[in-house]
DNA sequence: GTGAAAGCGCTAACAT
DNA sequence: ATGTTAGCGCTTTCAC
């Protein structure tokens, strides 16, 4: 159906080498024929397949990104900050969705296989599974470069971009106990998720270094879902002896312990006082001034995507891993507040 | 670098056709040899190329996307029902965000051009250009089938899934109405999308049948963005013959409009009334009980994608147009009531 | 400046 | 049941 180059060849009168040439601007072409040539791709509203131009130049110019939740505007952000940087240079983005399960994970890097994409950008759902570590290894092997954003796995010799997750949990716990805080619940993430792990590190470590002791009943584990933050923040305002704060450690279970808070008629910081990791924006926007420790969702994307360029155009050797790693931002707006009653 | 059919085909000691056949499953391969095969594979860690495979039959797998905005969870949950049928089909999805713009629109849709997509899913940015219209236009005389998802083009003889808007917005205001609402603002969006005219056109007839005349001063155009709702909501506030409603229609309007709500602190519904198109989730989880109306957006991407596989299952004839439109349902939660003061 | 021809990795007749 | 071969649409040497 579509026309092809030997189309516009014949139809110009040239040779495809020819037509070849004045596609990719490459080698002389007298102004004359470039014209005729040019009309004749105008004529035909042709335009050259990537595919046969993959093929023959065995590269293609697509980039695979992998993220565990495309409705979390998170990942949303990312995406747009991977895509800015990847259309500057003309690369396109084969996206898929791993729905936080490794078995999506490892179908959608296959896919991506098949498609010879150059280069890979993964958030990877967990970090203590073999099988996602062994098949982004097998990208490696085979000379694909691979960047992790914000996540990692087993085995963690890979390059990638990251964010200080103790550090920032550990600053936001810091800000609660400067407010006189000494009942700290953490709702954190699954355990074989390297991201929650740290995040409950940098918890642990702000009580320990101010001789808090280390109340178990304390650290609640969810699934990064809303209504794991919802149940466990239930959880906690049954308990006998309440914490008088709440540190969540991710976004959406935010939003479900403010569910919580809310339909228990609790606000914060005068019923409860509570710090956030991740941005909520529609949070600040209404007015809640809930305290955050920002994590950089494009900028981590931008950085990602650098890098992954940075891998592309040298000879890459999958030997030389380079981890970046941003310092979230902790942003206090009165949440943290200890309100004696 | 990766192995390729022939390296299987030596290694296995037998023809590329043959591989070729137990790649794809199809003719007899004696069993024994298809072992051989099938080890030859597992140990050159092979994975066949789908450029190769498109070229030769002269067809891929990917569909093409593009949506207005990847950092909005109605496009992030849109995606999702895409990509769940798209996958069930062995379909790949290349994705494209045209940041509201037609420009950009157009670039994306030259990409995928390139990539010789099946088909495209598309929400355009605009209905009023003729730009996008005519490279969308062209896509379908090359054969490639295009289904509108929730958003039109200029001359709309294009298939697509769509949210009756007029109906959506004529319940809403009609719902204010009926508590006595006389003085009712709508922020709209973009003249340019014909989405937003028919909000407006909805949101008109309400008031008519009602025989309530329309005040100019109180349609208020917006352009989808969290700024412009609030800074048109700012507008309302100050006017001098205040309406007592507000009808926003989309959920990033929403936001801004409660964000200047909240800086007046003025609360929804004792001071002023609201009604908004589209879900914005993390109202409700709040507690805030703002009344909607809810555009099916997973449900979009769904029968959005199962068009399109319809279209390329048929023989693809595009002069029969084919438009499904779902009604939205008002949703409410006491944001839209009168208090009297 | 331009053309001829080989080759990229695979599929699909057509042979055998 | 398996092999041979042409061809998909393009790029890229090498000639001329």
């Amino acid at each position: 159906m579509a026309a092809t180059i030997s189309d516009i060849a014949k139809a110009a009168g040239v040779s495809l080498a020819t037509v070849s040439r004045v596609l990719n601007n490459s080698g002389y072409v007298k102004e004359e024929t470039k014209e005729k040539i040019l009309k004749a791709i105008k004529d035909y509203n042709y335009t050259p397949s990537a595919i046969a131009r993959s093929l023959s130049k065995k590269q293609t110019n697509t980039i695979g990104v992998i993220v565990p939740d495309i409705t979390n505007p998170f990942y949303g952000e990312m995406i747009r900050g991977i895509t800015k940087v990847a259309e500057e240079h003309g690369l396109n983005i084969l996206l898929w969705d791993s729905h936080e399960s490794v078995e999506r994970e490892i179908k959608s890097i296959q896919a991506l296989r098949e498609h010879r994409i150059r280069g890979i950008l993964i958030t990877p759902t967990s970090s203590e599974d073999d099988r996602n570590a062994e098949c982004i290894k097998n990208l490696e092997n085979l000379g694909i470069p691979v960047v992790l954003i914000d996540g990692h796995l087993k085995y963690s010799n890979f390059s990638g971009i990251f964010v200080d997750n103790i550090q920032g949990s550990y600053d936001a716990v810091n800000a609660l106990i400067r407010e006189h805080h000494k009942k700290i619940a953490i709702i954190t993430g699954r355990m074989n998720s390297k991201t929650a792990q740290e995040r409950l590190e940098g918890y642990e470590r702000a009580l320990l270094e101010n001789n808090i002791s280390i109340n178990k009943n304390y650290i609640l584990y969810g699934d990064y879902s809303l209504e794991s933050g919802y149940n466990l923040t239930k959880d906690i305002l049954s308990m006998k002896d309440k914490p008088t704060a709440i540190f969540t450690s991710s976004n959406q279970m935010t939003v479900g312990a403010l569910k919580a808070l809310s339909e228990h008629n609790l606000k914060t910081p005068e019923d409860i006082s509570l710090i956030a990791f991740d941005k909520v924006d529609i949070f600040n926007i209404l007015g809640l001034n809930i305290s955050y420790v920002d994590g950089p969702s494009t900028e981590l994307g931008e950085i990602g995507m650098s890098l992954l360029l940075e891998f592309l155009n040298s000879e890459y050797n999958n030997k030389e891993e380079k981890k970046i790693t941003l310092t979230p931002t902790l942003i206090l707006k009165g949440s943290e507040k200890l309100i004696k009653k």
